[in-house]
DNA sequence: TCCTTCGATAAGAGATACTGATGCGCTGTG
DNA sequence: CACAGCGCATCAGTATCTCTTATCGAAGGA
């Protein structure tokens, strides 16, 4: 079960092919035949059919395993490197999109101490800054009220909130409901919505409301949030976004608000600083430092 | 970063000498020696001060994720083998004290599948589960209704809620507080408690009162709730117990419960339907299986 | 000061983990 | 049905790694 064991493994499984991932990861088909024996004979379990190459049983819950348990190596190792390097001159901020709200931007340029900002997907914050990209992260997504984000687990960097902000629910103006004071969730799950994850995913939808439907009329895949409140607005499909990126319905029920939180090594002062100016005064003080406990 | 130089490097911090974690984990001194060298060598970092044996700022660091990550590995390990054999015939089942509630009892003893029940300390259910110890893990914690548990990462082991009971202060019969129909906890904190991890640990109360206090009069640090409940009623200290254990007061605010959840491996069938067996009635479905989510 | 303790280092034996060559079963093709 | 091509397994050989034993040297206590 060493790591590179299990990163061989999980190359093997994804490229369907020893000699692929054996090209891929710069060994001989040989080596990767070999390591993946070694595996199967530490846990004394096949792990792999082969020809075609697919997992078993028990192949499939190692692979589920792997991947947090390789992110996590990784951020432990980028921990310790940030430890030692000592508090960074000039941080690295890496963030979602919706995670830049308007103070939160102006919170950043304001600070001359951050050097770079880098957006990328949702999923990919944590991953990246675990990574050891960046010294501070922003992630948004929606949760109850001064709840914390469900994030994949990345070890124990500090993690505070930063600013919470009501849902809106945006429909284009001639909408029977666009007139509407606030809306539930629930009785939405039968209009058709955007399917958008650079806002709020249709899983996530349904997951909150706790019921299904939410069918997808149109997708887009990109980035760019203002391409999305264009769709929803055009009736390509509803979206929900914070109420501060676009005009909108309130949403009412559930109760569940849009949610930024920064991430941060317990070791980078600097960061701890900037995530504590970012924190916006109007939200009252969200829950504190995050740790795992019983 | 091998997890077994992982492994002696928490030793070595341990023990806080490099003979003495090499006898316990039966190397030569040399070899720990070389070990925790090659270690810094590839972070290039120091991560000891010798003489005495302390960690520098970078091995605190990997210290605090060195235990986690092994966890990890461990519970990864016995995912898979927990896989690969198949459905259990018996089941084994590993518990906090206080998860064993009357009626989770009476679905056990009710249930012949199961083999065994061992109790550990709430928090090493999740741990001892992760090493593959019991096909059935079932913690007992306090939760908002219906939240989650905050446990230990261990990979994506199935979850779900079990049960969900009020809490009662207990407290002498004589207490002027006594005859109360309910109390908040808030105004309990300058209250004396009994320290007595089995029942609700006071830090816990700390967290969940959000205020400091709960100063403490008496410490039990056993496993048996009923010397707990006993103590309390004797004066020792007041003490926060699910209201099936003991008569006590009615907890009203902050709103929280005394939450069971069940964990089991996604591949254990016969584990699966006993946790869903256990699950109480009237407990109105609480939230399903967890996974880590943006 | 001398002795003890404890970690670092050197040298060598054994285990491990690669490469390259070859074997062998499956699959597709004529 | 035979055969070629593909792809994983296996074998042999070598380089590297990871231990052990032996020894050194610095720090702390009597």
């Amino acid at each position: 079960m060493e790591p590179h064991l299990l990163r061989t493994f999980v190359t093997v499984v994804h490229r369907r092919s020893f000699s692929a991932a054996a090209e891929e990861l710069g060994y001989t088909q040989s080596a990767v035949s070999q390591q993946i024996a070694v595996l199967e004979a530490d846990l004394g379990v096949a792990l792999l059919r082969r020809r075609p190459v697919r997992p078993t049983p028990a192949g499939e819950r190692l692979l589920e395993h792997a991947g947090p348990l390789l992110l996590r190596h990784r951020a432990a190792r980028a921990d310790v490197l940030r430890a030692a390097a000592g508090p960074a001159e000039r941080l690295t901020v890496i963030a979602s999109p919706l995670a830049c709200t308007p103070a939160i931007a102006r919170g950043l340029t304001a600070n001359r101490s951050v050097a770079t900002l880098r957006t990328v997907g949702r999923e990919r914050v944590a991953e990246r800054f675990a990574s050891g990209a960046a010294d501070l992260g922003l992630v948004d997504g929606i949760a109850a009220p001064s709840d914390p984000l469900r994030l994949p687990d990345v070890g124990t960097p500090a993690r505070i909130g930063v600013a919470e902000e009501e849902l809106v629910v945006v429909l284009p103006d001639r909408h029977p409901l666009a007139r509407r004071r606030g809306l539930a969730l629930a009785d939405l799950a039968d209009a058709l919505w955007l399917r958008a994850d650079v806002a709020v995913p249709v899983e996530r939808l349904r997951e909150i409301a706790g019921v299904g439907g939410f069918r997808v009329a149109f997708g887009y895949d990109g980035e760019d949030v203002h391409t999305v409140v264009n769709l929803a607005a055009a009736g390509h499909g509803l979206a929900l976004l914070p109420a501060s990126v676009a005009a909108g319905v309130p949403l009412t029920a559930p109760r569940v608000v849009h949610r930024v939180e920064a991430l941060y090594g317990p070791s980078s002062d600097r960061a701890a600083a900037l995530a504590a100016q970012l924190r916006q005064p109007p939200s009252s003080t969200p829950p504190g430092t995050s740790a795992a406990g019983s």
